[in-house]
DNA sequence: ATCTTTATTTAGACATATCTAAAATAATAT
DNA sequence: ATATTATTTTAGATATGTCTAAATAAAGAT
Protein backbone atom coordinates (compact mmCIF):
# COMPACT_ATOMS: atom_id res chain seq x y z
CA UNK A 1 0.00 0.00 0.00
CA UNK A 2 2.33 2.49 0.93
CA UNK A 3 6.20 2.99 1.66
CA UNK A 4 8.03 3.12 4.44
CA UNK A 5 8.95 6.67 4.42
CA UNK A 6 5.27 7.73 3.70
CA UNK A 7 4.03 5.47 6.90
CA UNK A 8 6.55 7.41 8.53
CA UNK A 9 5.95 10.57 7.74
CA UNK A 10 2.31 9.96 8.71
CA UNK A 11 3.27 9.09 12.11
CA UNK A 12 5.50 11.77 12.36
CA UNK A 13 2.85 14.27 11.42
CA UNK A 14 0.30 12.59 13.61
CA UNK A 15 3.17 12.59 16.82
CA UNK A 16 3.73 16.52 16.14
CA UNK A 17 -0.30 17.30 15.80
CA UNK A 18 -0.76 15.54 18.91
CA UNK A 19 2.35 17.49 20.50
CA UNK A 20 1.73 21.10 18.93
CA UNK A 21 -1.46 22.39 17.77
CA UNK A 22 -3.21 21.91 14.66
CA UNK A 23 -0.58 22.22 11.06
CA UNK A 24 2.66 20.97 11.15
CA UNK A 25 5.57 23.35 9.94
CA UNK A 26 8.09 21.68 7.31
CA UNK A 27 11.33 22.29 9.33
CA UNK A 28 9.63 20.48 12.39
CA UNK A 29 9.38 17.70 10.53
CA UNK A 30 12.72 18.03 9.42
CA UNK A 31 14.48 17.88 12.51
CA UNK A 32 12.10 15.01 14.06
CA UNK A 33 13.13 12.51 11.32
CA UNK A 34 16.80 14.00 10.98
CA UNK A 35 16.34 14.76 7.12
CA UNK A 36 15.80 18.57 5.19
CA UNK A 37 13.44 20.58 4.71
CA UNK A 38 13.28 20.13 1.25
CA UNK A 39 13.10 16.40 1.38
CA UNK A 40 10.21 17.23 3.94
CA UNK A 41 8.43 19.55 1.11
CA UNK A 42 9.05 16.91 -1.74
CA UNK A 43 7.03 14.39 0.49
CA UNK A 44 4.34 16.39 1.59
CA UNK A 45 3.71 16.93 -2.12
CA UNK A 46 3.84 13.15 -2.76
CA UNK A 47 1.46 12.78 0.36
CA UNK A 48 -1.28 15.40 -0.58
CA UNK A 49 -1.74 14.33 -3.81
CA UNK A 50 -2.54 10.54 -2.26
CA UNK A 51 -5.13 12.80 -0.10
CA UNK A 52 -3.11 11.67 3.02
CA UNK A 53 -2.65 15.29 4.22
CA UNK A 54 -3.81 18.64 3.17
CA UNK A 55 -0.83 20.76 2.22
CA UNK A 56 -0.84 24.84 1.64
CA UNK A 57 2.37 26.06 0.36
CA UNK A 58 4.16 27.76 3.27
CA UNK A 59 1.07 26.84 5.49
CA UNK A 60 2.25 23.88 6.68
CA UNK A 61 0.25 20.19 6.86
CA UNK A 62 -2.33 18.09 8.56
CA UNK A 63 -3.83 14.88 8.24
CA UNK A 64 -6.51 14.15 6.38
CA UNK A 65 -9.17 11.28 7.85
CA UNK A 66 -7.45 8.46 5.99
CA UNK A 67 -4.09 9.73 6.58
CA UNK A 68 -4.81 10.13 10.41
CA UNK A 69 -6.23 6.16 10.02
CA UNK A 70 -3.11 5.10 8.13
CA UNK A 71 -0.46 6.98 10.96
CA UNK A 72 -2.75 5.07 13.90
CA UNK A 73 -2.18 1.60 11.70
CA UNK A 74 1.26 2.19 11.33
CA UNK A 75 1.34 2.90 15.61
CA UNK A 76 -0.57 0.35 16.50
CA UNK A 77 2.17 -2.25 15.28
CA UNK A 78 4.68 -0.37 16.54
CA UNK A 79 2.78 -0.60 19.67
CA UNK A 80 2.07 -3.83 19.62
CA UNK A 81 5.50 -5.39 18.44
CA UNK A 82 7.36 -3.27 21.39
CA UNK A 83 4.86 -5.17 23.73
CA UNK A 84 5.63 -8.20 22.37
CA UNK A 85 9.61 -8.09 22.75
CA UNK A 86 9.37 -7.14 26.17
CA UNK A 87 6.84 -9.76 27.18
CA UNK A 88 8.16 -12.62 24.73
CA UNK A 89 11.51 -11.82 24.24
CA UNK A 90 12.44 -10.73 27.17
CA UNK A 91 13.79 -7.40 26.01
CA UNK A 92 14.23 -4.11 27.99
CA UNK A 93 12.09 -1.19 27.87
CA UNK A 94 14.88 0.91 26.51
CA UNK A 95 15.78 -1.66 23.67
CA UNK A 96 12.85 -1.88 22.12
CA UNK A 97 11.68 1.24 19.63
CA UNK A 98 14.19 0.68 16.88
CA UNK A 99 13.31 -2.73 15.82
CA UNK A 100 9.70 -2.01 16.49
CA UNK A 101 10.86 1.26 13.80
CA UNK A 102 11.21 -1.49 11.67
CA UNK A 103 8.77 -4.25 12.41
CA UNK A 104 5.85 -1.30 12.10
CA UNK A 105 6.26 -1.87 8.30
CA UNK A 106 5.98 -5.11 7.61
CA UNK A 107 2.22 -5.59 5.67
CA UNK A 108 -0.05 -8.33 6.70
CA UNK A 109 -3.44 -7.48 8.92
CA UNK A 110 -3.89 -11.04 9.72
CA UNK A 111 0.33 -11.37 11.24
CA UNK A 112 -1.36 -8.31 13.67
CA UNK A 113 -4.47 -9.45 14.51
CA UNK A 114 -2.74 -12.82 15.46
CA UNK A 115 -0.03 -10.88 17.25
CA UNK A 116 -2.95 -8.87 19.19
CA UNK A 117 -4.38 -12.12 19.96
CA UNK A 118 -0.89 -14.20 21.32
CA UNK A 119 0.08 -10.92 23.61
CA UNK A 120 -3.60 -11.10 24.74
CA UNK A 121 -4.43 -8.08 23.65
CA UNK A 122 -2.70 -5.26 25.35
CA UNK A 123 -3.74 -1.70 25.78
CA UNK A 124 -0.40 -0.31 26.74
CA UNK A 125 2.77 -0.93 25.48
CA UNK A 126 5.90 -1.40 27.50
CA UNK A 127 6.15 2.76 27.86
CA UNK A 128 2.54 2.92 28.83
CA UNK A 129 1.52 4.70 25.78
CA UNK A 130 -2.30 3.32 24.16
CA UNK A 131 -2.12 0.61 21.70
CA UNK A 132 -4.97 1.92 18.84
CA UNK A 133 -6.97 -0.90 17.91
CA UNK A 134 -8.08 -1.91 13.69
CA UNK A 135 -10.21 0.87 13.64
CA UNK A 136 -7.90 3.53 14.36
CA UNK A 137 -9.30 4.13 17.82
CA UNK A 138 -6.94 5.23 20.66
CA UNK A 139 -8.23 5.93 24.05
CA UNK A 140 -6.98 9.11 25.89
CA UNK A 141 -6.08 8.43 29.19
CA UNK A 142 -5.97 10.83 32.22
CA UNK A 143 -2.51 12.18 32.83
CA UNK A 144 -0.28 14.68 33.93
CA UNK A 145 3.39 15.92 33.85
CA UNK A 146 5.05 16.09 36.98
CA UNK A 147 5.69 20.02 35.95
CA UNK A 148 2.03 20.41 36.66
CA UNK A 149 2.19 18.93 40.01
CA UNK A 150 2.33 21.07 42.98
CA UNK A 151 4.65 20.10 46.11
CA UNK A 152 3.14 17.64 48.13
CA UNK A 153 0.95 15.90 44.94
CA UNK A 154 1.51 12.21 44.77
CA UNK A 155 0.95 9.55 42.07
CA UNK A 156 1.40 6.42 39.76
CA UNK A 157 4.49 6.85 37.22
CA UNK A 158 1.95 5.42 34.34
CA UNK A 159 4.27 7.14 31.05
CA UNK A 160 6.52 9.01 29.48
CA UNK A 161 6.60 11.32 26.90
CA UNK A 162 10.07 10.75 25.96
CA UNK A 163 10.77 7.07 24.40
CA UNK A 164 14.42 7.30 23.70
CA UNK A 165 17.04 5.06 24.80
CA UNK A 166 19.07 7.44 26.41
CA UNK A 167 15.71 8.73 28.53
CA UNK A 168 15.05 5.48 29.23
CA UNK A 169 18.53 3.94 30.66
CA UNK A 170 18.54 7.29 32.60
CA UNK A 171 15.25 6.27 34.25
CA UNK A 172 16.49 2.67 34.58
CA UNK A 173 19.77 4.44 36.27
CA UNK A 174 17.42 6.21 39.14
CA UNK A 175 15.63 3.64 39.81
CA UNK A 176 12.00 4.98 38.09
CA UNK A 177 9.92 3.10 36.25
CA UNK A 178 6.10 2.38 35.20
CA UNK A 179 3.73 2.02 37.64
CA UNK A 180 5.78 3.40 40.43
CA UNK A 181 4.25 5.49 43.50
CA UNK A 182 5.84 8.96 42.94
CA UNK A 183 5.49 11.89 45.40
CA UNK A 184 6.63 15.94 45.10
CA UNK A 185 8.53 17.15 47.85
CA UNK A 186 9.80 20.50 46.79
CA UNK A 187 10.55 22.25 44.12
CA UNK A 188 13.71 24.40 44.08
CA UNK A 189 12.70 27.84 42.77
CA UNK A 190 16.34 28.68 41.71
CA UNK A 191 16.98 25.91 39.40
CA UNK A 192 13.20 24.74 38.54
CA UNK A 193 14.57 21.26 39.74
CA UNK A 194 12.31 18.56 41.76
CA UNK A 195 12.83 16.73 44.49
CA UNK A 196 10.50 13.35 44.08
CA UNK A 197 10.06 10.72 46.53
CA UNK A 198 9.42 6.71 45.23
CA UNK A 199 8.21 3.80 47.55
CA UNK A 200 11.85 2.80 48.04
CA UNK A 201 14.02 6.15 47.99
CA UNK A 202 14.02 9.92 47.14
CA UNK A 203 15.71 11.93 44.17
CA UNK A 204 16.30 15.47 42.10
CA UNK A 205 15.44 15.68 38.97
CA UNK A 206 14.99 18.50 36.60
CA UNK A 207 12.45 20.11 35.22
CA UNK A 208 12.90 18.40 31.64
CA UNK A 209 12.83 15.58 33.17
CA UNK A 210 10.09 16.06 35.12
CA UNK A 211 7.97 17.09 32.17
CA UNK A 212 8.08 14.13 30.31
CA UNK A 213 7.13 11.66 33.21
CA UNK A 214 2.92 10.99 33.02
CA UNK A 215 1.83 10.64 36.48
CA UNK A 216 -1.86 9.12 37.06
CA UNK A 217 -4.10 9.77 40.37
CA UNK A 218 -2.89 12.57 41.23
CA UNK A 219 -3.88 13.26 44.67
CA UNK A 220 -3.61 16.60 47.01
CA UNK B 1 24.04 -3.20 5.90
CA UNK B 2 22.57 -4.68 2.91
CA UNK B 3 19.51 -3.71 1.28
CA UNK B 4 16.74 -5.66 0.73
CA UNK B 5 16.97 -6.11 -2.66
CA UNK B 6 20.56 -7.57 -2.26
CA UNK B 7 19.64 -9.73 0.52
CA UNK B 8 16.53 -11.12 -1.54
CA UNK B 9 19.13 -11.87 -4.86
CA UNK B 10 21.69 -13.29 -2.27
CA UNK B 11 19.19 -15.68 -0.89
CA UNK B 12 18.02 -16.42 -4.80
CA UNK B 13 21.51 -17.56 -5.89
CA UNK B 14 22.19 -19.47 -2.84
CA UNK B 15 18.80 -21.49 -3.26
CA UNK B 16 19.97 -22.13 -7.61
CA UNK B 17 23.53 -23.01 -6.44
CA UNK B 18 22.24 -25.67 -4.29
CA UNK B 19 19.47 -26.71 -7.26
CA UNK B 20 21.18 -26.43 -10.03
CA UNK B 21 25.06 -26.88 -10.20
CA UNK B 22 27.45 -24.07 -10.32
CA UNK B 23 27.65 -20.89 -11.48
CA UNK B 24 24.10 -19.41 -11.67
CA UNK B 25 22.57 -17.75 -14.81
CA UNK B 26 21.02 -14.62 -15.27
CA UNK B 27 17.74 -16.10 -16.88
CA UNK B 28 17.36 -18.43 -14.38
CA UNK B 29 17.65 -15.42 -10.85
CA UNK B 30 15.56 -13.47 -13.28
CA UNK B 31 12.55 -16.41 -13.54
CA UNK B 32 12.94 -17.04 -9.80
CA UNK B 33 12.11 -13.57 -8.24
CA UNK B 34 10.07 -12.56 -11.40
CA UNK B 35 12.37 -9.76 -13.04
CA UNK B 36 13.93 -8.64 -15.94
CA UNK B 37 17.48 -10.42 -17.41
CA UNK B 38 18.64 -6.11 -17.70
CA UNK B 39 17.76 -5.98 -14.16
CA UNK B 40 19.96 -8.83 -12.97
CA UNK B 41 22.57 -8.02 -14.64
CA UNK B 42 22.97 -4.81 -13.16
CA UNK B 43 22.58 -5.79 -9.55
CA UNK B 44 25.15 -8.77 -10.46
CA UNK B 45 27.51 -5.89 -11.62
CA UNK B 46 26.65 -4.15 -7.80
CA UNK B 47 27.04 -7.42 -5.68
CA UNK B 48 30.20 -8.26 -7.20
CA UNK B 49 31.80 -5.36 -6.54
CA UNK B 50 30.68 -5.53 -3.01
CA UNK B 51 32.65 -9.05 -3.35
CA UNK B 52 29.43 -11.34 -2.20
CA UNK B 53 29.47 -12.96 -5.56
CA UNK B 54 31.82 -14.20 -8.20
CA UNK B 55 30.54 -12.24 -11.89
CA UNK B 56 32.07 -12.72 -14.89
CA UNK B 57 29.95 -11.25 -18.40
CA UNK B 58 27.98 -13.91 -19.96
CA UNK B 59 29.54 -16.30 -17.59
CA UNK B 60 26.74 -16.42 -14.81
CA UNK B 61 27.65 -15.92 -10.91
CA UNK B 62 28.51 -17.68 -8.21
CA UNK B 63 29.01 -16.50 -4.28
CA UNK B 64 31.86 -15.85 -2.68
CA UNK B 65 32.28 -17.00 0.91
CA UNK B 66 30.93 -13.47 2.45
CA UNK B 67 28.06 -13.50 0.09
CA UNK B 68 27.26 -16.99 0.97
CA UNK B 69 27.28 -16.67 4.43
CA UNK B 70 25.02 -13.03 4.38
CA UNK B 71 22.43 -15.28 2.25
CA UNK B 72 22.45 -18.02 4.91
CA UNK B 73 22.27 -15.65 7.66
CA UNK B 74 19.05 -14.00 5.71
CA UNK B 75 17.51 -17.59 5.03
CA UNK B 76 17.97 -18.46 9.18
CA UNK B 77 16.16 -15.26 9.85
CA UNK B 78 13.67 -16.14 7.60
CA UNK B 79 13.00 -20.09 8.62
CA UNK B 80 13.31 -19.12 11.93
CA UNK B 81 10.30 -16.40 11.67
CA UNK B 82 8.53 -19.07 9.86
CA UNK B 83 8.85 -21.25 13.10
CA UNK B 84 7.12 -18.63 15.30
CA UNK B 85 4.76 -17.47 12.86
CA UNK B 86 3.03 -21.48 12.94
CA UNK B 87 4.52 -22.26 16.57
CA UNK B 88 3.01 -18.81 18.43
CA UNK B 89 1.13 -17.00 16.22
CA UNK B 90 -1.04 -20.56 14.98
CA UNK B 91 -0.60 -19.34 11.16
CA UNK B 92 -0.70 -22.40 8.99
CA UNK B 93 2.46 -23.99 6.72
CA UNK B 94 0.87 -22.64 3.91
CA UNK B 95 0.77 -19.03 4.78
CA UNK B 96 3.44 -17.96 6.56
CA UNK B 97 6.06 -17.58 2.97
CA UNK B 98 5.50 -14.32 2.30
CA UNK B 99 5.24 -12.65 5.87
CA UNK B 100 8.82 -14.26 6.47
CA UNK B 101 10.18 -12.70 3.13
CA UNK B 102 9.10 -9.49 5.02
CA UNK B 103 10.41 -10.09 8.45
CA UNK B 104 13.50 -11.78 7.04
CA UNK B 105 15.45 -8.19 6.44
CA UNK B 106 14.32 -6.86 9.69
CA UNK B 107 18.37 -6.12 11.25
CA UNK B 108 18.57 -7.21 14.59
CA UNK B 109 21.18 -9.21 15.69
CA UNK B 110 19.89 -9.64 19.25
CA UNK B 111 16.59 -9.62 17.95
CA UNK B 112 17.41 -13.20 16.15
CA UNK B 113 19.20 -14.53 18.97
CA UNK B 114 16.31 -13.71 21.65
CA UNK B 115 14.00 -15.20 18.71
CA UNK B 116 16.06 -17.96 18.34
CA UNK B 117 15.75 -19.01 22.05
CA UNK B 118 11.91 -18.45 22.92
CA UNK B 119 11.47 -21.23 19.77
CA UNK B 120 14.14 -23.18 22.14
CA UNK B 121 16.69 -23.36 19.04
CA UNK B 122 14.47 -25.41 16.34
CA UNK B 123 16.40 -27.17 13.99
CA UNK B 124 13.40 -27.42 11.35
CA UNK B 125 11.60 -24.97 9.85
CA UNK B 126 7.67 -25.38 8.90
CA UNK B 127 8.22 -27.13 5.58
CA UNK B 128 11.58 -29.20 7.12
CA UNK B 129 14.09 -27.06 5.88
CA UNK B 130 16.61 -27.09 8.38
CA UNK B 131 17.79 -24.04 10.20
CA UNK B 132 21.42 -21.97 9.61
CA UNK B 133 23.18 -21.59 12.76
CA UNK B 134 24.58 -17.46 13.79
CA UNK B 135 27.67 -18.94 12.15
CA UNK B 136 26.12 -20.17 9.12
CA UNK B 137 26.43 -23.69 9.75
CA UNK B 138 23.91 -26.03 8.14
CA UNK B 139 22.62 -29.54 8.65
CA UNK B 140 22.69 -31.59 5.13
CA UNK B 141 19.88 -34.04 5.27
CA UNK B 142 19.28 -37.54 4.27
CA UNK B 143 16.54 -37.27 2.14
CA UNK B 144 14.91 -38.91 -1.41
CA UNK B 145 12.05 -37.20 -3.54
CA UNK B 146 9.64 -39.67 -4.16
CA UNK B 147 10.64 -40.16 -7.83
CA UNK B 148 14.18 -41.73 -6.72
CA UNK B 149 11.85 -44.67 -5.18
CA UNK B 150 10.69 -48.13 -5.96
CA UNK B 151 7.87 -49.79 -6.08
CA UNK B 152 7.07 -51.29 -2.46
CA UNK B 153 9.10 -48.60 -0.80
CA UNK B 154 8.36 -46.34 1.83
CA UNK B 155 9.41 -43.98 4.66
CA UNK B 156 8.45 -40.41 6.48
CA UNK B 157 7.50 -37.06 4.68
CA UNK B 158 9.72 -34.58 6.26
CA UNK B 159 10.34 -31.91 3.98
CA UNK B 160 9.37 -30.16 0.30
CA UNK B 161 11.00 -29.22 -2.53
CA UNK B 162 8.53 -26.34 -3.09
CA UNK B 163 7.27 -24.55 -0.06
CA UNK B 164 4.65 -21.99 -2.45
CA UNK B 165 1.38 -21.88 -0.85
CA UNK B 166 -0.26 -23.14 -4.37
CA UNK B 167 1.98 -26.77 -3.94
CA UNK B 168 0.87 -26.23 -0.16
CA UNK B 169 -2.59 -25.88 -0.15
CA UNK B 170 -2.30 -29.46 -2.75
CA UNK B 171 -1.02 -31.00 -0.02
CA UNK B 172 -3.34 -29.79 2.60
CA UNK B 173 -6.36 -30.88 0.56
CA UNK B 174 -4.52 -34.30 -0.61
CA UNK B 175 -4.08 -34.81 3.51
CA UNK B 176 -0.53 -35.12 3.00
CA UNK B 177 1.48 -33.38 5.65
CA UNK B 178 5.03 -33.95 7.36
CA UNK B 179 5.68 -36.62 9.20
CA UNK B 180 3.73 -38.62 7.57
CA UNK B 181 4.45 -42.51 6.27
CA UNK B 182 4.44 -43.00 2.91
CA UNK B 183 4.93 -46.24 0.60
CA UNK B 184 4.95 -46.15 -3.27
CA UNK B 185 2.21 -48.70 -4.20
CA UNK B 186 2.57 -48.54 -7.92
CA UNK B 187 4.27 -46.51 -10.35
CA UNK B 188 2.15 -45.66 -13.81
CA UNK B 189 4.15 -46.51 -16.52
CA UNK B 190 1.73 -44.31 -19.21
CA UNK B 191 2.26 -41.12 -17.37
CA UNK B 192 4.55 -41.45 -14.86
CA UNK B 193 2.02 -41.15 -11.72
CA UNK B 194 2.60 -42.61 -8.43
CA UNK B 195 0.39 -44.25 -6.47
CA UNK B 196 1.12 -44.17 -2.76
CA UNK B 197 -0.15 -45.21 0.82
CA UNK B 198 -0.16 -43.38 4.10
CA UNK B 199 -1.61 -44.56 7.38
CA UNK B 200 -5.08 -43.40 6.47
CA UNK B 201 -5.48 -43.37 2.79
CA UNK B 202 -4.16 -43.94 -0.75
CA UNK B 203 -4.42 -41.58 -3.41
CA UNK B 204 -2.30 -40.82 -7.00
CA UNK B 205 0.29 -38.57 -7.49
CA UNK B 206 1.69 -36.87 -10.72
CA UNK B 207 5.49 -37.22 -10.95
CA UNK B 208 5.51 -33.30 -10.54
CA UNK B 209 3.85 -33.37 -7.37
CA UNK B 210 6.35 -36.71 -6.36
CA UNK B 211 9.62 -34.99 -7.15
CA UNK B 212 8.59 -32.22 -4.40
CA UNK B 213 8.24 -34.61 -1.75
CA UNK B 214 11.07 -35.60 0.53
CA UNK B 215 11.34 -39.27 2.15
CA UNK B 216 13.02 -39.75 4.95
CA UNK B 217 14.53 -43.41 6.35
CA UNK B 218 13.47 -44.69 2.77
CA UNK B 219 13.46 -48.70 3.27
CA UNK B 220 13.15 -52.10 0.59
C1' DA C 1 7.77 50.97 5.51
C1' DT C 2 11.95 49.03 4.72
C1' DC C 3 15.55 46.01 6.01
C1' DT C 4 17.12 41.65 7.84
C1' DT C 5 16.66 37.13 9.26
C1' DT C 6 14.42 32.78 9.09
C1' DA C 7 11.56 29.36 6.90
C1' DT C 8 10.19 27.18 2.88
C1' DT C 9 10.30 25.93 -1.80
C1' DT C 10 12.50 25.08 -6.29
C1' DA C 11 16.13 23.50 -9.36
C1' DG C 12 19.26 20.28 -10.32
C1' DA C 13 21.91 16.33 -8.88
C1' DC C 14 22.63 11.59 -7.09
C1' DA C 15 21.74 6.67 -5.45
C1' DT C 16 18.88 2.58 -5.76
C1' DA C 17 16.20 -0.46 -8.27
C1' DT C 18 13.47 -1.29 -11.90
C1' DC C 19 11.96 -1.44 -17.00
C1' DT C 20 11.99 -1.56 -22.52
C1' DA C 21 14.38 -1.75 -26.68
C1' DA C 22 18.55 -2.37 -29.07
C1' DA C 23 23.14 -4.38 -29.43
C1' DA C 24 26.39 -7.93 -28.48
C1' DT C 25 27.65 -12.51 -27.48
C1' DA C 26 27.04 -17.46 -27.07
C1' DA C 27 24.81 -21.65 -28.33
C1' DT C 28 22.56 -24.42 -31.82
C1' DA C 29 21.34 -25.98 -36.31
C1' DT C 30 22.11 -26.56 -41.15
C1' DA D 1 31.57 -22.39 -41.52
C1' DT D 2 27.69 -19.80 -41.61
C1' DA D 3 23.10 -18.73 -40.38
C1' DT D 4 19.62 -18.76 -36.90
C1' DT D 5 18.08 -18.56 -32.30
C1' DA D 6 18.51 -17.79 -27.47
C1' DT D 7 20.83 -15.48 -23.83
C1' DT D 8 22.94 -11.69 -21.87
C1' DT D 9 24.42 -7.05 -21.71
C1' DT D 10 24.12 -2.07 -22.67
C1' DA D 11 21.77 2.28 -23.35
C1' DG D 12 18.48 5.12 -21.95
C1' DA D 13 14.18 5.96 -19.31
C1' DT D 14 11.33 5.98 -15.02
C1' DA D 15 10.08 6.01 -10.00
C1' DT D 16 11.37 6.81 -5.19
C1' DG D 17 13.69 9.29 -1.84
C1' DT D 18 17.36 11.95 -0.63
C1' DC D 19 20.74 16.01 -0.85
C1' DT D 20 22.99 20.95 -1.79
C1' DA D 21 22.60 25.44 -3.37
C1' DA D 22 19.83 29.08 -5.01
C1' DA D 23 15.45 31.51 -5.13
C1' DT D 24 11.32 32.97 -2.92
C1' DA D 25 8.17 33.99 0.75
C1' DA D 26 7.08 35.02 5.50
C1' DA D 27 8.19 36.87 9.93
C1' DG D 28 10.58 39.98 12.91
C1' DA D 29 13.23 44.25 13.80
C1' DT D 30 14.35 49.05 13.30
MN1 LIG E 1 8.41 3.20 20.33
MN1 LIG F 1 9.40 3.45 11.01
MN1 LIG G 1 12.69 -11.15 1.21
MN1 LIG H 1 10.27 -22.35 4.73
Amino acid sequence: MYSQAEENYLKTIYALEREYGNEVSTNLIANKIKTKASSVTDMLKKLALKKLVIYKKYQGVYLTEPGRLTALRVIRKHRLWECFLVQKLNFKWDEVHDIAEQLEHVKSELLISKLDAFLRFPKLDPHGDPIPDEQGRIIKRQTMSIVEMKIGASGTLVGVKDSSETFLKYLNKKNLGLGDKVKVIDIEPYDNSYHIETKTHRLVITSNVAENLLIKNVKR
